[in-house]
Parts: C-alpha cells; structure tokens; sequence
DNA sequence: TTGAAAGTTGAACCACCTTTCAAGTTTAGA
DNA sequence: TCTAAACTTGAAAGGTGGTTCAACTTTCAA
C-alpha cells in the first residue's frame, strides 16, 4: 500500500480502538500484515465474500494469529472503516492552502478527493459496505463529511464570496456531487476524464449552476 | 406494499426474468407473498443477514416452494433490484407534464424520487446492496438514470433555458445530490424537511450557483 | 370424473467459515 | 544467559443457512 510513515501510523491509531496493541515489533508487523491483507481482501471481494482464513493467508500467517490482534471479522471491519474515513478526510483537507478562494478550495478539495480514490478504489466499496456491516459508523462517516462541507460554505458566505442561504442541504448535496462523480469517473474509471477535468466542470455547476446567462 | 394493478404487474414481469413462472393463480400468488416478503426481509436485514427460511415463514410457505420459483437467493434478490429500479424511474418520470419548464422538470422529478423514497425506504439498501450482490445491475440502475437526467439537460439547452455544454458530469452531478439529499433527510428522516423543501433548495442551487449575486 | 401437471411440504444434507484452544516458538529485558 | 510474556500455529469444534428431495395435495382441462 507504500505508506509513508505519517499514514502508516494513522492506520495503527485508528486501528487500535478494535485490535489488541501488540507489543513487540514483530507483532506490529504482524497487524499491519492483517490490516493490508483485509483492505485488499474487503475490497476485492466485500464482507461477506471475504473470509478470515483467505485474509490469513493473504497476508501470510496463521489462521490463529488473527484472534490474537481482532476479537472478530467485525471488529477488523470496523478498524478498517475507522481508518478509511480518517483517510479520506486528511486527503481532502491536505489540499487546502492559505489564501485560496471559497470556490477554488471545493474545487481543490474533490481533486484532492478523486487522486486520492484512484489510488484507493477500495474505499467506495468498504465505506458502501459499511452501510450493512457496522451502520453507525456509515452513518457518522457521513455526517462528519457534511459537518466540514458546511463550515466551508459558512466560511465562503462570511467572506462575501458565497450567497448566503447555504447550509446543511447544499452540503449534502455538494458530498452527493463528489462521491457519485467520483464513482462513475474514477472507480469505474475509462480514463474518461482526469480529476482535474471532472472537478473543474463540477466547480463551474456550483459556481453559475445549470441556466442560460 | 399497496400496489396499484399496474405495478403489480410490472413486479411479475420484472422478476419474470429470473422465476420461473407460474402456471396457476395459486402460484402466481405465492410467487407475490415471496417477492412482498423479500422485499420487507432484505430491506431491514439486508442480504445477508436475510435468510430464505426467514422469507419463506414472513410468506406464509414452505421452505420448499421457494425453489419452485427461484433458483437461488441470488436470483430473488436480481429480481427484486430490476423491480425496484423500473419503479425508480417510473416514479420520477410520472412527475412530469407538459409544458413544465426545464428547471420545474428537475424539482419535480426530485420532489417525486423523494416522495417514492419515504415510501420505499428499502430501496436504498437493496440498491446500494446490489454493488456486492450483482455489481451489473447496480451499474445499469445508475447508468440507466443518469442517461435519463442527460437527455433532459440536452432538451434544456435545446430549448434555450440551459446553458451549453451539460453533458454526463453533469447528470452524475445531480443524481449524486438527489441521492445524498434523498438518503439524510427521507432515509434517515427526522422530518427535518419536507420532501418539496428539499426539491427547492437544490433547485436554487442548480439554478444560481452559490456565488454571491 | 379423472389423471397428469403444478404446487407444497419440511426434514435432512452438506458445504462453508468463524472462533477456540492447547501446545510450541520467539522476543525482550534483567 | 535465562525466564516470563508475547506471539504463532493449525486442527477441530460448533453454527449457520442454502439447497435438495421424495412423498403428498391441489388444480385444471378433457
């Protein structure tokens, strides 16, 4: 997955609200062997399909060992999603820079958002998957996403460059936009059209939306 | 589930596909108990913690007879996505009249998607659960829908109230907001706003942007 | 009325997978 | 070096639930 070692921790943190912290090095190594194997594994296959000996062996150790870092499959889910969501939102808000325009950080944040996913196509399928898996976390992954679209729209409003009227509603609706542009252009990919491209005609929606003049 | 003949018929013809069909009314009855059954089992429990046993006794019939009308849980559950994506679009498209103006023609294919949707709240799940159960029909729903939404763009622009140049980023766009708005304030509820309430404020944003003026 | 086709039934089969466990190996620090 | 804790191992327990099947009942047309 060649994580730099800023990630690489973020994974262990998020992690350790399920797993069991392991101790030593080589335990380390052993989780992280599991929590690499089960991305690929959820994400190729889903929950279901995936199966914890198939994990095991992905990643190289026994059956057994699994137990020793998770209380369950569910709890690795759960892991995973916990670190996924953490994903997504620092790819987003890396992005953003001092001085940018309202309009120019949306548009910088779905790039940031779409590079991000076509280096992580997994993501759609574990965050999707969550909705049947472990709820209440699809829920607040979400919910935190629009919380954070929002404060950027009040922020555009108080600095003249937004309307004003845009609350909660627009930002679900702007979430609603990035992920299902996201889904068709690049996790189904065909090379349509680059992120920058897709998110450029997005901004322009949201900058004279759809009439004429 | 209240269906109209004409749905009712639609379901049949829809499932047809996949059941092998009934030659008496006895049959074409306990066919319906099993789809009306599976319909309710999936969308509270999902596919997979939904189990054929369970369907067959919410039914009101053998276990056995299941398999005189499907192959598999797999097959009832194809059948039940084709149904309720052909409902999808026919609610939408039963929102619209003559001599609706190109934007009035997006509020109320919203508004409707939304009404159909606090009275179908299963459909989400059983969509969103296609993307792991049948990833094809999943695919073809959204693919389906946002043709749809591009071909009314194009009449937009055509008949002079869109701008140029709305293609199929746009429609993506869109569907994304229908289905996020659709999903936080119908799905999740709380009657924070009615469905027409919601229809027009993402109509605004389709219509103004949000730059101020 | 009658018999062949359609439909019903539920126990049992079976394949699959999560989880446990007791015995063995490695690690780390004193 | 030495030992207690951490970690590894894989066979097997235990459960679940989809699918089959052979005996039985109902329907329908001739």
């Amino acid at each position: 997955m060649g994580n730099s070692p800023g990630t690489a921790t973020k994974v262990e943190d998020a992690a350790c609200s399920d797993a069991k912290t392991p101790r030593t090095e080589r335990g380390r190594r052993t989780l992280r062997k599991l929590l690499d194997a089960a991305a690929e594994e959820f994400g190729e296959k889903g929950f279901h399909e995936a199966s914890v000996s198939s994990i095991t062996r992905r990643a190289g150790v026994a059956l057994g060992s699994f137990y020793t870092y998770f209380d369950s499959k569910d709890a690795l889910f759960r892991a995973l999603v916990a670190d996924m969501s953490e994903k997504v939102r620092t790819s987003a808000r890396s992005a953003l820079h001092e001085g940018m325009g309202a309009l120019e950080i949306e548009r910088a944040a779905l790039a940031a958002f779409l590079r991000f996913a076509a280096e992580h196509k997994e993501i759609y399928r574990i965050i999707d998957e969550a909705e049947f898996v472990d709820p209440a976390s699809y829920r607040q992954h979400y919910e935190t996403i629009a919380a954070r679209i929002a404060d950027r729209l009040a922020a555009g409003t108080a600095s003249g460059e937004f309307r004003e009227g845009l609350g909660e509603l627009e930002a679900w609706a702007l979430m609603g936009m990035n992920v299902f542009v996201g889904l068709r252009y690049v996790v189904w990919g065909g090379a349509d059209k680059a992120p920058e491209e897709v998110a450029a005609g997005v901004n322009r929606l949201l900058a004279e939306g759809m009439l004429k003049h």
